[in-house]
DNA sequence: TTATTTACTTAGTATCAACTCT
DNA sequence: AGAGTTGATACTAAGTAAATAA
């Protein structure tokens, strides 16, 4: 069923929905508010206003510091304003958003503080527009969408050196959207007086409704959401074929290991560059490339990955005689412009071939040339007949990727049905989530098993102490139960780090973590003071004894001695009783007296042990969060990890899911709850 | 072939909402 | 109750890769 669908490419029968939620019209500044330019207040046009308060509202953003964005604004925002505004206005340097920008600001705040019945309104009328235009009905299923308001005008906001950024993102109207639906469905009604620009039936696709965006030219679609079932049945086949990578992934590394050492350039080109997308040798010598297909030049931040690498990112450091091996350094700006900078040891088949291929070469020579069409090695069969074509460097050294992608994704699919490079990331993270599931919580079921044997029902003295005076075992379930998360944390976050998803550190962590520190030291003071107490009732208890041991009769003595106090070898050593004569009613006494001492110590152990155990759990959540300060663990959980696995381990360890998945995670994964076994396997 | 277009996944950040602590 | 934290969500940019056009 599934496959003959995946094959014919349709994708629904039935689609019907209300189409996009148009961004409000601007509404204009109120009376109070002006820019000003050159120290003069001026009221500027609907339009270029508008524009202005784009700016204004970003005021405190980094990026409004930024040359190339402030330009790009005002040449668009130029645009905008009427013949006499743009005669006038001719200096960003001169003008003054600041009441613009303070105008939002306060706005956003009274909204904030808006008295609680006001905000419970807010959100009913935010429900309402949810529910009219936020689901629609696939094949008799009503479906959850994921983005169902069109972006609203703006300024560009791209990532890392971006020249476009500051440009004005026009505002989607009707006219611009094209409408999926099906073609006996109720089709949606554009808002009044406008039309669509176009209505189509293509249930070969999955989106509602799309328009093209004017900063890069691309299309934006309505889309579902993930919780839908085609996205959640999507979702299942990657890491099905993630699987299928599996069984096949070593016969495909020793392959291409056979292939560094192929006479042809081109393949030794392919099998390097498949290394550096598959290369997994946990815990930190793996590289997990993106595949790095081309880019326009000019029109976005200047990002590579594994195909469109320059030798400038790369390199080499020979084996040194403290034997480090043959080391590649990778330094780089990827996806999001987020750095990727890691040293990896590499096999010298590998070392010697990247030496080559950045044989006089420019840096700013793609590294894989073989693979791209002007490189200079591109057309090249054998090394040897490289050598002599030397003479031909500058054919189009900036000429990357897409040839370099295509034909590495060509050789893939001849390997494996369905493979693409970029099932290798996802191979690499869900296996080593599995791994490291399962060294880090490798303890954890036999600790289980030997809390059966010996728990802690143990026969208790008769010293009638009451239940509540026994020694837990330190509330055992809880305890593991945050180790356990704990090390659920630290499987996904060796993966997050493979993957290299980093974030910035938030603006608070600093001085969170300084209040967490604090909150150690207090518990540590907490936990001497503890301790000093309990020596102080053990001491109490001792000098019971010390005064009249003899006064402890035998039946007596047996009794203390099996206790659960004594038998933890505290402070009433063995044997101390052993020469205690019998002496009647006044060994009742000194039994209460003991009783009371004993409970006193017992209290003040389970004191100490509580803190103790406080103390460590606080120390826990530090190291978390620093190990945390710069990795994004999300992105991996939701893109990358089978949720079968994290499913499954639940179930092994007893750990509820909702400990693991949030709500809208349970949602997104709902097609694995009723797969996953304790004892699927990945 | 090679370049462009299209559709979908993956990504980090800003903001919003909920919760904790004082 | 209000301030401060934290977690969740909304948002949309930036990738991948297949399909299509030239």
């Amino acid at each position: 069923m599934w496959e003959e669908t995946r094959k014919s490419g349709v994708k629904w029968q039935q689609l019907e929905h209300k189409g996009p939620y148009f961004t409000p019209a601007y509404e204009p500044l109120p009376d109070g508010v002006h820019f000003f330019y050159d120290g003069k207040p001026v009221q500027l046009s609907l339009a270029a206003e508008e524009v202005a308060t784009f700016y204004g509202k970003m005021l405190h953003l980094e990026c409004t510091t930024k040359e190339v964005f402030r330009r790009n604004f005002f040449s668009d925002w130029r645009k905008e304003m009427t013949a006499e505004e743009r005669k006038l206005i001719t200096h960003l340097d001169k003008c003054d958003f600041t009441e613009i920008h303070r105008h939002f600001m306060e706005r956003a705040e009274a909204r904030r503080t808006l008295p609680r019945e006001q905000k419970q309104k807010l959100k009913e009328e935010a429900e309402k527009l949810q529910q009219e235009f936020g689901y629609c009905v696939l094949d008799g299923h009503r479906e959850k969408i994921g983005n169902f308001k069109t972006e609203p005008p703006g300024l560009f906001r791209g990532r890392g050196d971006h020249p476009k950024m500051g440009m004005l993102k026009r505002r989607v109207m009707p006219e611009d959207v094209v409408i999926n639906c099906s073609r006996d469905s109720k089709i949606p009604e554009p808002p009044a007086g406008h039309r669509w620009r176009e209505v189509r039936s293509d249930n070969t696709v999955l989106w509602l409704a799309a328009w093209v965006e004017n900063i890069q030219n691309s299309f934006k679609y309505i889309v579902l959401n993930p919780s839908s079932k085609p996205k959640g049945e999507m979702d299942w086949q990657k890491y099905e074929v993630a699987r299928r990578l599996k069984g096949v992934v070593d016969k495909i590394r020793a392959q291409y290991q056979a292939d560094w050492k192929s006479p042809e350039m081109k393949k030794r080109q392919l099998a390097v560059a498949l290394y550096f997308i598959d290369k997994l040798a946990p815990p930190s010598n793996s590289l997990a490339l993106r595949t790095g297909n081309e880019k326009e030049e000019g029109e976005t931040a200047d990002t590579v990955g594994c195909c469109s690498l320059r030798v400038e990112h790369v390199r080499l450091h020979a084996p040194s005689a403290g034997g480090q091996g043959h080391v590649v350094e990778l330094d780089f700006l990827g996806k999001d412009s987020i750095r990727y900078k890691n040293h990896v040891t590499v096999e010298k088949l590998v070392f010697q071939n990247l030496e080559h291929f950045m044989e006089d070469k420019d840096p700013k020579d793609n590294l894989f040339d073989a693979l791209t069409p002007g490189g200079k090695h591109g057309s090249v069969q054998a090394d040897i007949v490289l050598e002599k074509e030397l003479n031909v460097l500058d054919l189009d050294p900036q000429a990357a990727g897409s040839e370099c992608t295509s034909s590495l994704n060509k050789h893939l699919q001849d390997l494996m049905e369905g493979l693409t490079a970029k099932v290798f990331r996802t191979y690499n993270a869900s296996v080593t989530l599995q791994e490291q599931l399962r060294v880090l919580t490798r303890g954890f079921q036999i600790s289980l098993f030997q809390k059966e044997m010996t728990g802690p029902g143990i026969a208790l003295g008769l010293l009638c102490l009451t239940q509540k005076d026994i020694v837990q075992p330190p509330q055992e379930a809880e305890d593991s139960l945050t180790c356990k998360i704990l090390a659920y944390n630290r499987a996904n976050r060796a993966v997050a780090v493979l993957c290299n998803h980093q974030r910035a550190v938030p603006k608070t962590f600093e001085k969170s973590m300084q209040t967490l520190q604090k909150k150690i030291e207090a518990k540590k003071a907490q936990v001497a003071e503890a301790r000093v107490e309990l020596q102080k009732a053990e001491t109490d208890l001792r000098m019971i004894g010390d005064h009249k041991p003899k006064s402890i009769d035998v039946a007596t003595c047996r009794q203390l001695k099996s206790t659960p106090y004594a038998l933890r070898g505290g402070v009433v050593p063995s044997g101390y009783f052993e020469n205690a004569t019998p002496c009647g009613s006044e060994s009742q006494h000194i039994l209460d007296s003991i009783r009371v001492a004993t409970s006193g110590v017992l209290q003040k152990q389970r004191r100490l042990l509580k803190l103790e155990e406080q103390l460590a759990r606080l120390r826990a959540k530090a190291t978390d969060k620093e190990e945390n300060k710069q990795v994004a663990l999300g992105t991996a959980k939701l893109n990358y990890l089978d949720p079968r696995i994290s499913i499954a381990w639940c179930k092994r360890f007893g750990v509820p899911v909702e400990k693991i998945y949030n709500k809208t995670q349970r949602e997104r994964f709902a097609w694995a709850f009723n797969q996953a076994g304790e004892d699927f396997e990945f």
